[in-house]
RNA sequence: GCCUCGGUGGCGGAAUAGGUAGACGCACAGGACUUAAAAUCCUGAGGUAUCUAAUACCGUGCCGGUUCGAUUCCGGCUCGAGGCACCA
């Protein structure tokens, strides 16, 4: 028999979907619903890593079952093509970072296609072309012109190595998200859009997506926006009008501030600086400190004292003014009260610094002393020393706190968020022009929309040295769009994160000239399931709610999210060979048989870890497809774990996906020729054996069904069909009737389209050789009949006293009067049942009896 | 410290409106085929005890609860992964 020439059938499939067009989505086909299948569109770094593939994969199952349960699926792909590294690879081999990222392009979307995806590529976009960008840039404009984009000079996030501002989200452990340096702190003007306006939007709508969306990502948002609702209390500078509000949870705590910090960057600390220059020095310094070091919970607090103080408008008191290090300007009002007695920060301060404690919350033993006190007192209790707020219960307080202050004029509720604007200009080349110019008269001006795009120039140096965009004599110079007279043009370009924050709107009409994006999204959005990883839960995914929101403000869509369902799917990972010795990673295409390090030959330090570049553990896509075949390779990576979970790449499991696929191939060949295209069952003259195939086929399409209807846990889905596949070896034997052969034939074909989602191109070419000339992936989904997954005969377990004892087959229907006597007649049951009282007899039918007794 | 998720054989993982734990696959062992190997096929297997079978007991991180019955529900721990973290 022959084996499955997969490197042949794989070539002559893909040659005909793309020749036939075979996964184009006409958007008129009538009575079907709209479904839009959506996989983060990649970078195009050059070549797809094992990431990818499982990500595509995920949606390619989905959109394939989908297409063949009457949905129309819109299932686009695209590429995310701005970006530094092709900048950086401009810089090194002297060429255009276009010619970078088109030669990746096509390297990527060939190997894409050579895993069988079924993308409409007619919808492909690349968000570097000026097709594309002008739609950001136009919505730039639309959003300045709704005061959602605005210019402002601020303390900005710095990345030294790329030479780039970057936004707060793009900012891990005080690192750059793309090359790890140390982020440092400049002053610059930048641009920025006011995600903050929409915080509390962003927060509410996180509820119209539970169940959608992981908990995980729906926690991590609501986290990253940080509402906190508290009070503001304005104390006031002692001898003159200055108000300084500070924001607190905890105004019942107001009798115990013996302090006030404020922010170095503080609007009154140069007022501050004037009365009293002494410590004019030590603020510059703390304002010097790396800010990553500085608002870690593990540095020094330090501070200094003003010379100052202010009052406490609750009861009129006077407090020193401090300026402390680890006061944050940007969150709250960058001043803070202390509440040494309460708070565990504020009491090791006042400790270093022998400031003032005061309790105001007692313990239940009324044991508190703040000449005692070694840690503050952070729990609940009764207020003490509060005048007439003493003897309340702290937390019932606050409420009655905050009326008062309201009263006296002196505060009121309020909220605040940790959510920050999103930076979004950058100084670099390669991203979309800001379309702005500065004129000397006019000021900074927006371009016309008409003149839209502002293109990337061509005549560029790439040098190590700042933004190439302000060396290019034609881009720089340009005529102001308000009274056109020269002027120059701003060299900064968009956030990258721009580009992806709008793309999938985009693949509706991907080649609308005259509008962002024509009417039709409407019917398609939002994205039926999204799927990608879980690393953009507050970069991407936060950046595309907003857009969504603001475009729906401005009326070009009606929907408020934009992914209705998000999976995320796990990591991939693989084994890492690490010498402890040579202190070198290694792949396993470099090692030999026995695993020891090449260059010393110790053993090696073997752990699954994720796949990456430093550890040097991927695994080439392209290799596994060329050793075992496409089929094979989404085989294995859909099986090995359920698709939110991290999955351990196993050569040795891919050969058992490979091997499977070979028993599915012999099978198919064994019986080809018994019957062709013949589809009716009469069930009465099926053989025993037959009848029992049947109804496992109809068990095993429910089950399929319901393994991706449910949760797309594609792991025991195939679980299934694997397991029916070898319960018809084990029968195929004492198959007899001629029926059982017609029989044969339906098993293979519904085998056959069960498993077309998942392997594409064996499943096409066994379709074929089955006698169908149409595409398989275009043919209904199996339908299973609920009364052939019953069954007549159950087995029940039987129980004495909750322990299994002994198996009953019996009838489905059979009464509790029947299965009571069956059960009693079981010798291993009777043997426990000597001698013994019987209390009662629990009966859950086709399930178990539980016999129990004294 | 806070938030989210998770802990089941040698391994990846099944099974939860509470009802026969370990499907499917990998690895392993034995056998068949072969001059031999590979490939393929068949068989076996949670652990402990007994020579084997039969059997008994133990078993879903730990302790306790509810129940005829708990991997599943409840309470308390513990360990691991990920995220946030001086947020006032």
């Amino acid at each position: 028999m022959e084996k499955f020439d997969f490197i042949n059938s794989e070539i002559f499939f893909r040659e005909k979907w793309k020749n036939n067009n075979a996964f184009k989505q006409y958007t008129a086909v009538a009575g079907k619903e709209n479904y839009y299948v959506l996989e983060m569109l990649p970078y195009p770094s050059g070549k797809l890593h094992m990431g990818h593939v499982r990500n595509y994969t995920i949606g390619d199952v989905v959109a394939r079952y989908k297409t063949m349960n009457h949905f129309n699926v819109l299932h686009p792909m695209g590429w995310d093509s701005f970006g530094l590294p092709a900048e950086n690879a401009a810089i090194q081999n002297g060429s255009h970072p276009a010619v970078w990222t088109f030669a990746n392009i096509e390297n990527m979307k060939r190997q894409l296609n050579l895993l069988g995806f079924s993308y409409d590529w007619e919808r492909e976009i690349a968000t570097c072309t000026p097709e594309y960008y002008r739609w950001n840039q136009w919505l730039f404009i639309k959003m300045f012109e709704k005061g959602l984009a605005y210019k402002k000079k601020a303390s900005v996030n710095w990345c030294p190595h790329d030479k780039t501002v970057l936004a707060n989200e793009q900012v891990e452990n005080g690192c750059c998200w793309r090359c790890g340096t140390n982020v440092i702190q400049k002053d610059l003007e930048q641009w920025f859009f006011k995600i903050t306006d929409y915080s509390e939007e962003l927060l509410q709508d996180l509820s119209l997506l539970e169940g959608g969306w992981p908990d995980k990502v729906l926690a991590m948002q609501k986290n990253w926006i940080g509402k906190s609702q508290g009070t503001q209390v304005d104390f006031t500078l002692e001898g003159s009008d200055s108000k300084i509000p500070v924001f607190t949870t905890r105004p019942d705590t107001l009798y115990g501030v013996t302090y006030v910090v404020l922010a170095p960057e503080h609007p009154l600390v140069s007022h501050i600086l004037s009365i009293n220059p002494s410590i004019k020095a030590g603020v510059e310094t703390m304002k010097s400190e790396d800010r990553f070091e500085r608002s870690s919970e593990f540095s020094e607090k330090h501070g200094l004292y003003t010379g100052q103080n202010v009052i406490n408008p609750i009861n009129g008191e006077s407090v020193p003014l401090w300026i402390g290090n680890y006061v944050l300007m940007d969150y709250g009002t960058g001043a803070v009260m202390a509440v040494p007695a309460h708070d565990t920060r504020d009491f090791q301060f006042a400790k270093k610094y022998s400031l003032e404690i005061k309790v105001v919350i007692q313990n239940s033993n009324n044991s508190l002393c703040a000449t005692s006190m070694e840690t503050a007192y952070t729990e609940e209790g009764t207020l003490v020393n509060s005048a007439q707020f003493s003897g309340l219960q702290n937390r019932e307080s606050i409420e009655k706190f905050t009326l008062h202050l309201s009263e006296i004029r002196a505060g009121d509720f309020t909220t605040k968020y940790k959510l920050r604007d999103w930076l979004v200009s950058r100084q670099r080349y390669w991203g979309t022009p800001i379309p702005f110019v500065y004129c000397e008269n006019c000021g900074m001006v927006a371009e016309k929309l008409e003149n839209l795009p502002i293109a990337l120039p061509q005549d560029i140096e790439f040098t190590e040295n700042g933004n190439p965009l302000s060396t290019s004599e034609s881009f720089m110079n340009c005529s102001c769009p308000k009274c056109g007279k020269s002027a120059k043009r701003e060299t900064d370009t968009m956030d990258t994160f721009v580009d992806s924050s709008w793309y999938y709107f985009r693949y509706i009409t991907p080649h609308e000239d005259n509008a962002m994006f024509g009417d039709s999204v409407n019917k398609w959005m939002p994205v039926n399931q999204y799927i990608g990883g879980v690393e953009h839960a507050v970069l991407h995914l936060l950046y595309a709610r907003f857009f969504t929101k603001v475009l729906r403000d401005i009326g070009m869509v009606t929907h408020a999210e934009p992914f209705t369902n998000l999976l995320t799917q796990g990591m991939v990972l693989s084994n890492s060979y690490f010498c402890p010795d040579c202190k070198l990673y290694f792949n396993l295409t470099e090692l030999n048989e026995r695993k020891t390090c090449p260059k010393c030959n110790l053993p090696l330090t073997v752990k699954m870890e994720k796949m990456s570049k430093s550890k040097n553990n991927g695994i080439d896509p392209e290799r596994i497809i060329s050793e075992f075949g496409a089929d094979a390779a989404r085989l294995f990576i859909l099986f090995a774990a359920p698709p939110e979970r991290e999955l351990e790449w196993s050569e040795n499991g891919l050969m058992g996906a490979s091997r499977f696929l070979s028993k599915y191939w012999n099978f198919i060949q064994e019986n080809l020729n018994v019957y062709q295209n013949i589809d009716f069952i009469s069930v009465e003259t099926l053989s025993s054996s037959g009848k029992d195939l049947l109804k496992n086929l109809h068990k095993t399409i429910k089950k399929v069904t319901r393994s991706i209807e449910d949760n797309f846990h594609f792991n025991t889905a195939i679980a299934c069909v694997m397991e029916y596949l070898n319960l018809v070896s084990s029968l195929k034997s004492s198959l007899s009737t001629e029926e059982d052969k017609k029989l044969i034939f339906h098993i293979m074909k519904n085998l056959t389209l069960l498993l077309q989602p998942f392997v594409p191109f064996i499943t096409a070419k066994i379709f074929i050789d089955l006698g169908y000339t149409q595409d398989i992936h275009t043919i209904d989904w199996p339908k299973y009949k609920e009364s052939l997954t019953v069954d007549n005969i159950v087995k029940m377990g039987v129980q004495v006293n909750g322990k299994l004892r002994g198996e009953l087959e019996i009838a489905a229907d059979a009464s509790e009067e029947v299965i009571k006597s069956e059960a009693l007649k079981i010798d291993k049951v009777g043997k426990y049942l000597e001698n013994v009282e019987i209390i009662k007899i629990i009966i859950i039918k086709k399930r178990i009896v539980n016999i129990v007794i004294k």
